[in-house]
DNA sequence: TTGCTTATTGGTCGCACACTCAATAGCATC
DNA sequence: GATGCTATTGAGTGTGCGACCAATAAGCAA
């Protein structure tokens, strides 16, 4: 029974070791936050050398900002899946909104207030965050366009439709770390109100559980 | 011409060094950010030891919080003052509303994500925030209802608006950080929309301006 | 002027961080 | 089985942080 302090050395391709270093630092950012992305950290969690995370990520903060991207990416090709093979646009984004009032949506919240707020510090990250910013607002705009083209939709402009989707969305996650209970119903349905609303779509349209749900105010 | 490394020391009143550190902890944190709080940088500022700021704040992070504390209350104050002895809610309302929307206003959003991001580590400043929420969205809501009693505003529930009209602030200042230009004006008015729109009000009602300034969409 | 209270100092400890680099040892290739 | 490339280690540097505490002196009161 060799107390193993010393380990033996697992060599691998620098491709699987990147990918494998990266995986485990969008876990971390997405369970503890972005500044839990330390070299020490990562290094402990692939029971490997500090100095190995240098290696592949010479400065922490462009394994930071990949974190985030990673994490970020993920979950909007959950969201939005950039392949729309079945479903209307009015049950995508009905899809949509579901996942984005779920309790698991949480996290995603955190990670982005903790990407804002990063970014005041860290340019990479910065860049990182206005990238993604753009790729959100470009899916759901696509999404947006193809409804209107496809009649289910009226809008005037879409891409305000979209900006101002995103923005009362961005309001309510912004109390995922200090929420203490849940808001009231007309609060926690405000994104799915103003889509709705800005879409020309019947009240409940857009509702967790279909039109049939039709709860007005 | 003593080149002084030693300074003469200056006693002054607890309560008047309190307050001294507190002003000056609240501008690093509305200038640089709540991490930059720091003993040995509030020390520098006030050419004091670290070793005294500890004597006032054995735990740094009460200091934090009061920093945040203080720069919210003093900007709520600014806002909607406690006591509003001219003007009508409406006027008082557009006021709050040309003041959120300013550039100097990006400031106290930085100050918000900031503050709401750190409380996922620091309890204290955790409940400091909840209590600075709570502090503005009762300042809001006595605004409304004093607007709904005197036939200025109509709405069924005062405090689920006073809610969503925060919700959209919020959303609109989470970008204060990464935020490139300005957003379209149809987003930029969209706190002043939904005000307007939730308290039964023209629009323009709430503009800038004044209602005269009345731009369709 | 003297004395006393206590605000203030100076120094120190331990910790966590990013970053650097020569030495080491997997492992594919021959 | 030997060889060479390079992924990986180990060890160390410097910085900044919060916290702690005995010694010091400012300024008030007697």
């Amino acid at each position: 029974m060799s107390s193993s302090v010393e380990r033996k050395r697992i060599r691998k391709s620098p491709e699987a070791r990147r990918t494998e270093i990266v995986d485990a630092a969008t876990a971390v950012a997405l369970t503890e936050g972005l500044e839990c992305v330390t070299l020490r950290r990562i290094a402990d969690d692939l029971t490997v050398r500090p100095g190995l995370i240098s290696h592949y990520f010479p400065a922490v903060e462009d394994l930071v900002a990949e974190a985030f991207g990673s994490a970020a990416g993920r979950e909007l090709d959950l969201l939005l899946p950039a392949e729309r093979p079945d479903g209307t646009p009015t049950e995508h984004l009905a899809r949509f909104f579901a996942r984005t009032s779920g309790e698991d949506y949480d996290a995603i919240s955190r990670l982005w207030i903790n990407a804002r707020h990063l970014s005041r510090y860290r340019p990479v990250l910065r860049d990182r965050v206005t990238v993604q910013e753009a790729a959100w607002r470009g899916r759901l705009e696509g999404l947006l366009r193809e409804g209107v083209e496809r009649g289910e939709f009226r809008t005037q402009d879409p891409s305000v439709t979209t900006i101002q989707i995103l923005v009362v969305l961005d309001g309510l996650g912004a109390h995922a770390n200090t929420g203490t209970g849940g808001h009231p119903a007309a609060v926690a349905r405000m994104a799915v109100t103003t889509a709705e609303h800005a879409l020309g779509l019947a009240s409940g349209a857009l509702a967790p559980g279909g039109p049939a749900s039709n709860t007005p105010n």
